[in-house]
DNA sequence: ATGCGCTAGTCGGATGTCCAACTATCGGAT
DNA sequence: ATCCGATAGTTGGACATCCGACTAGCGCAT
């Protein structure tokens, strides 16, 4: 990490974009950069709390996930759905929360073709330690308040919707 | 990529928030996960556009740094700081960028510590086409209008200055 | 009841990111 | 003039993500 620069590189970016590709242009391209750079910043931060409890933030997602299902235990293919990741990154997910013995895998009692990736007793313990000293940080978010973190999930929820993300459930409306 | 989901996951957590960590806790947490959801849609959407020019988006945005570079060429560590990323990305970066022609990598003419990356007439052309087309879909905002960018890119700016991203020109203020 | 299409999960490969360690070089200090 | 810390870049390994391809199992339809 050298020195932090002397100038805004995205403000550099949208300066150049206005000049070149016209003005309208700028917003969308900043916007992104931004997010992708925050996006780093913060899973950086998370990532250095995590890392003592042999964690990484997609790990740790995934152990939520099993943390406040019912019974424990989810098939994979359903973590797949709820993370919104491919299934394959589930596979390695769960493999490596298997090597430190936060997960187990169990065969489904049924349908043999599933797989259940089941929290451990260690996993929860580590998974409420986590989550405590994350929210001790407020997830990475400084300096933002809370209503500024509000204000990036509502912006951001139009995207999500947009990308077909999840189907919000029909308010009210009569079928048809 | 299963049916989408008849709920929202990250609302769905952040009730679990609210129940079992309190309310104060619930923001951070929706915000952050927003950031890396949408994050993820956006990066496969530009990687759908750049996909064709033998890009993905870390290297259409080393491409687009050279390209705007005075000379058409940066020293590798040069390229690091401007990116926010760290020494060995940029190596692999520039390997990649090296294999399809678009950069070449030319030796500094004082130090030779230094290796430059170059900017080819390729990288040139297929770096103003990129452009054209992730302008033409509005670098994957959908469906974000420009305000609603500008407020993503103003917010997340706290975030960034916070991290030392880089350090604003003091304005006007007398030094001491 | 058999067969074929769909579903669940895994494997291999590509990309990108970080960290730790290493090589080569530069440049100031003694 | 030499030495030694700082700098530039690469290499190797871990993690995470996607895609394409593959195996195994389920179930409806004929």
């Amino acid at each position: 990490m050298p020195d932090p620069l002397a100038f805004d590189p995205i403000d550099e970016a949208a300066r150049q974009w206005r000049e070149h590709w016209g003005a309208p242009t700028a917003s969308p391209m900043a916007a992104v950069t931004s997010l992708m750079r925050v996006h780093q910043i913060v899973l950086a931060r998370l990532d250095e709390v995590l890392r003592p409890h042999d964690l990484r933030f997609p790990r740790y997602e995934a152990l939520m996930l099993l943390y406040y299902s019912r019974t424990g235990s989810l098939p994979l293919g359903k973590m797949s759905g709820r993370l919104q990741v491919h299934p394959t990154s589930v596979t390695s997910l769960v493999d490596r929360l298997e090597k430190t013995g936060y997960v187990t895998r169990t065969p489904h009692p049924t349908d043999r073709r599933t797989t259940l990736a089941t929290i451990t007793p260690e996993g929860r313990t580590v998974a409420e330690r986590a989550t405590g000293e994350l929210n001790a940080i407020a997830f990475g978010t400084r300096p933002l308040t809370p209503a500024q973190a509000d204000v990036v999930t509502e912006t951001l929820r139009t995207v999500r919707l947009d990308a077909l993300d999840y189907a919000p459930a029909t308010e009210q409306l009569p079928p048809g």
